[in-house]
DNA sequence: ATGAAAGCGCTAACAA
DNA sequence: TTGTTAGCGCTTTCAT
């Protein structure tokens, strides 16, 4: 369906020089007396040829320019800000994105991953879903890779991450000085690895101001801003209702807003992630933010120097969290 | 620094066979002997040996089940909702995608196809900010393209378009029902390809209704939601203000609204795109929503239609839009 | 400065 | 059923 396309060999015997020369004036470089350049431009030009960029490749030594990004979802604005930013950092180093998404299935994940080692993709990018690390499974030789967001617990490669810790630890605090004693835990699959990791300082939070944890203000297993909604709803119902939300990210953070503007409620929210419009709501706030970008830009940029031939032991890089009130900045006057 | 990967002569050396007899077990569909299959995968699996997809690529006659995907930016929601339905689509075909981001520059944009065609792709996929058709500035072929969202006025290719009259027909109808005699307009760049129509639908809408079009109430230039919000601000503080305002698009929607909150202003609002958290508004604001993924995903079904062999005339796809009166549903009992 | 030729890893045609 | 081989379009010696 595709005519053939022009190739170094019609643009050299239109130009009358062999095909090396051509080679030669494509890639700049090399000396070619300007007239031969010339002539082999104007018979580009007229043929309409593009090199083609596989045969390239194929060459040994020869890099793709390429790295595969292995994600979520794009329909997911993390796992889109993360593209972006790592997409921006390839860019800059004229390298192309090859994305993928797992919808968070393991064995999508790993098809991927072995259909970008089979594109020879320079090094791969991955927000994993699978608990084995990737060399576990597949046979990676020594292509570089960076886990983003989350990573297998023991494995061998660099990894970006969200300072999970010190986020849910900084939005805790914010509401235990604020008095709070009774925080509900709003969350989403407790096997999910940033999930479980949140949960985690939770606890370990609440038990350092001496605070119980009380199972009965942990709701898990909302997937979806309307679950939230039902079960804060449903917390607040109970005898003893908590004083403060903590959700686990902003699916969650939709819901309780949700459920507690329905019931007007004023318990304290406090959720990872950002929301949009968080500053016209009528009550505040506590967001635990971030740079999704950053985590794309950042593992970019380490995968570059593994790229480059940095062979130092891997790396686990941290993208801050900033606690930010949020909510009310318009309504002053009311 | 990539150490050289196994080849199928080093998977045949190992199992003994030919090479050709390796190529038939990677490519499952031919005649081997089941005991010979066993050796060779036995040989594929102690190498670790991946084909190579580049080599296979190279043949002629064959596809690189590739999908180009050029953007505005993957950080903007719009491009990275087109980028998951295109993704969906070309998942579904076993297609990868390529995808590059222009951040709204044209020589970016045709660097970008260039790139694509090089690397050659099966199709392109473009949201274009060039003026010009893409076979005007590049040689193209025979190559499919479709056109996303936007297209240059004259061109031979598929476009995939959101109603975007229909769309702002529908907004202005309802303002104007609810006896709005003076809508305003508050839009980005006038010669944006989406923002031109979007403005001239306006204005046709409303001479419709036998209104005057006062540009004293369009406000143009506006590219971030706080230079909307500015405008807004200024419009209202007009001797005769409008009694609604129209929105161009989400960022435009968002600086009104933030406007109209700081004020405490009951003019009416109505705006293109869908925006997040909407029904938390203390108001009712009407809505153009649509389905962006959507539009990546027509694009790619189109894209593969061609690819398939259709050679029909060029086709235009619409998205349709719909309106939609939202906030204050959480308000019920304010 | 330039042409000729080898070879990258694969598929497909041909032979056996 | 299986091995051998030509050749995809390119880059890169090696001659000239």
């Amino acid at each position: 369906m595709q005519a053939t396309r022009p190739t170094m060999r019609d643009v050299a015997l239109r130009a009358g020089v062999g095909v090396g020369t051509v080679s030669r004036v494509v890639n700049k470089n090399d000396k070619v007396r300007p007239e031969t350049r010339a002539r082999v431009e104007q018979a580009i030009a007229e043929t309409g040829f593009h090199r083609n960029e596989l045969a390239r490749m194929l060459r040994p030594g020869q890099i793709t320019a390429t790295i595969g990004l292995v994600i979520d979802d794009l329909a997911n604005p993390f796992s889109s800000a993360v593209a972006s930013g790592a997409g921006r950092v390839a860019g800059q180093r004229d390298h192309v994105l090859l994305i993928g998404s797992t919808e968070r299935d393991v064995e999508t994940e790993r098809d991927l991953i072995r259909e970008f080692v089979r594109r020879q993709v320079d090094g791969l990018l991955i927000i994993s879903n699978d608990l084995k690390p990737v060399d576990e499974t597949i046979t990676i030789g020594d292509l570089p890779i960076v886990y983003i967001d989350r990573a297998p617990v023991a494995n061998r490669y660099d990894r970006v991450m969200l300072d999970n810790h010190t986020g849910v630890k900084s939005a805790l605090n914010r509401l235990v000085s604020d008095g709070h004693r009774r925080i509900a835990y709003v969350g989403g699959s407790p096997t999910a690895i940033t999930g479980a990791t949140r949960l985690r300082s939770y606890r370990q939070v609440l038990q350092g101001h001496g605070l119980p944890v009380d199972p009965e203000l942990v709701s898990m297993h909302n997937y979806t801003a309307d679950d939230a909604r039902e079960s804060v709803i449903a917390l607040l119902g109970r005898r003893r209702p908590p004083t403060a939300i903590f959700s686990d990210n902003n699916r969650m953070t939709y819901g309780a807003i949700q459920a507690l503007t329905a019931l007007d409620s004023r318990t304290a929210l406090a959720g990872f992630d950002d929301i949009e419009l968080a500053d016209l709501l009528p009550f505040e706030i506590d967001l635990v933010v971030y740079s999704p970008s950053d985590l794309g830009a950042k593992g970019a940029a380490q995968l570059f120097r593994r790229i480059d031939g940095d062979t130092g032991a891997a790396r686990t890089i941290r993208v801050p969290t900033r606690l930010d009130r949020r909510g009310r900045r318009f309504h002053t006057g009311a």
